[in-house]
DNA sequence: TTGTAGGCGTTATCAA
DNA sequence: TTGATAACGCCTACAA
């Protein structure tokens, strides 16, 4: 034993199995198995035998052995973006609430805006036995769902609604929030409208968004100027230094749409640096309705998006899949605009 | 077949395991096992052919079926109390980043600042046989301590320090990240400071804030008014409501200490809506430094907490832990003030 | 260096 | 309704 012995995890020490429970209750643990696993076929004296001795040994059941055998391991799998920022969080709160609720445990991990981490990390997730998958968004590699085809599990995409319906979605149209901020602005008299986005670049989310606003913009007779478009990474900073180039562009913009609140409120701070008057000089607006951005001042208007109900009907669906019982596949909820103070009529020239 | 059929998830359908690798390579299923497991002891030859059949069949191990023998199923459990306000969320990033790099994968619950809840989630963990737990705080059950205990598994307490040593931890003094802004507010002139917490029980972070608080009040000869003190649950909106009862406090404080950032921008609209103006009516401090805090106009002075050196510390005393590697089981990182525009001399009578 | 064989703790299939 | 028994897929002695 040359390496300092891998803390050598005592193998099962004290624990008690489904056998000790068995001997006590003075039943087979084949009994023991059809208690705890709620089959109607037992009767209700020795069922309560098993569940007093299971009681007392504080019998934990052995969820390797139990997948092993019977092929699930009632965990869900879920890759998400990332953490930072709120954005994908209420998703996954009400997608963990919801499961847990069911008796199923989240695996959880983020792949930073990388789609080749995130099929890597799916790889793993199915060495560890998910169930099911959620993932975010409708762009993912071939790889990935090569993987998943051969897996034969249940899986849901979320944020997102695939028209074509060749995988089960669950989101709302991204393409509408943008739009409705863009008539709202181009409402107010705005002409020159500047996107600052995350790359779209398998980002369906922030393609769909940038969709929108050039969607508005055509309704008006008006098209996107290439100078009025920067792209950067979801941070406050990068969205800052971003928004200080669409400040610079030749024919600045009067109103700039943001794919989502953290860009939007990056913006902000870029033009309080610059002195550039919200909504006086500029009008800004986001996207998922974050508390960063209603807390801003002025307030930032914004699309409310149904980020808790994704969650929660992600959970729901894949369950029901698991369990064979008939569910929606498809699913859209609406967005909503929310006006607060960062929008106004553009400055008379 | 009454029921639905539970969706007959295919036992091994199309998927290989070791041993078809195993005869594809023209070897035993034990060396396929070696050369996955980086055991030194195989021919170079014979490990890349079996590397190419893995590959070629698009081998991913069993899980399960190695945690039943190995008993280790390279998942680390966190639970955390929300997920919400992206309090915890970089700390739980940074832990499951590290955790990635090091080949376990996160299994991540709320608890929803409920210990009970905690309690009964860390049985799951333990049942879906996580090799080590991330808890957030000191306060937990005791029948989680007892749990953990039977267990015999590596485990550590986060978002604070056991002065005790009773348990190992990773954090920092949440003591003294109150005492800092309160000299802070001192110095300034403030005599009467209020406090805006969340409630102390089961919150060991609350409960060591608020002493920081009164520990720097003492310091200067000052006492914390009962009249001064509001709790409430950890939202913008009860954090709003709370305040609204401090401002309506006789002799009114002319200085909050929030235990949070969350709390600090609660306060800090109920300003807002009031007309009182911050800093000259008031000052307001948080803690954690949060970007909702920082964008906030003014700026919201606040307490810089490690947060993300928290997560992979954490990440890596437990992996060090599960490898019999050495560690440190006690860590405690320093915390720093960060001055912004929400405070300022109280206004003169 | 490699192969053989047994068992990890549970559930499913039978038969009783 | 219950019990005996055989897997589930892998790892790890031990033997060769």
């Amino acid at each position: 034993m040359a390496t300092p012995e891998p803390t050598s995890l005592p193998p099962t020490k004290g624990r008690s199995g489904a056998k000790d429970v068995a001997r006590l209750a003075g039943v087979s643990t084949a009994t023991v198995s059809r208690v705890l696993n709620r089959s109607q076929q037992v009767d209700p004296a020795t069922r309560e035998r098993v569940l007093e001795a299971a009681a007392k040994l504080r019998y934990v059941p052995h969820g390797a052995a139990r997948t092993l055998r019977s092929h699930r391991s009632k965990m869900v799998g879920a890759i998400v973006p990332s953490f930072d920022y709120a954005l994908y969080a209420r998703t996954t709160s009400a997608l963990q609430q919801r499961l847990d609720e069911r008796g199923y445990a989240l695996v959880l991990a983020e792949h930073h805006y990388e789609l080749a981490a995130e099929t890597r990390i799916a790889g793993q997730l199915v060495e560890h036995g998910v169930d099911a998958f959620v993932l975010v968004g409708l762009d993912h590699e071939q790889r990935l769902f090569s993987l998943l085809q051969d897996y034969g599990r249940p899986y849901v995409l979320t944020w997102g609604v695939d028209g074509a319906q060749r995988h089960p979605s669950i989101g709302f149209d991204n393409r509408a929030a943008t739009l409705a901020v863009t008539r709202h602005l181009v409402g107010l008299g705005h002409r020159r409208i500047g996107l600052l986005s995350a790359p779209p670049e398998g980002n369906d989310r922030a393609r769909a968004r940038g969709e929108g606003l050039r969607a508005g913009l055509a309704e008006a007779g008006l098209t996107l100027d290439p100078r009025h478009i920067a792209y950067a990474p979801i941070s406050l900073a990068a969205a800052e230094a971003a928004m200080q180039q669409l400040l610079a562009a030749p024919e600045r913009p009067t109103a700039v749409v943001a794919t989502n609140d953290v860009f939007a409120v990056g913006a902000m701070i870029a033009c309080r640096k610059t002195g550039v008057r919200i909504p006086q000089d500029l009008s800004i607006t986001g996207v998922d309705n974050t508390d960063l951005g209603a807390t801003q001042t002025p307030g930032l208007t914004s699309v409310a998006t149904p980020i808790t109900e994704i969650g929660r009907a992600a959970a729901d669906q894949l369950v029901a899949r698991l369990e064979g019982l008939p569910c929606e596949t498809f699913q859209a909820f609406p967005v909503e605009l929310v006006h607060r103070g960062s929008t106004a009529p553009p400055p008379s020239e």
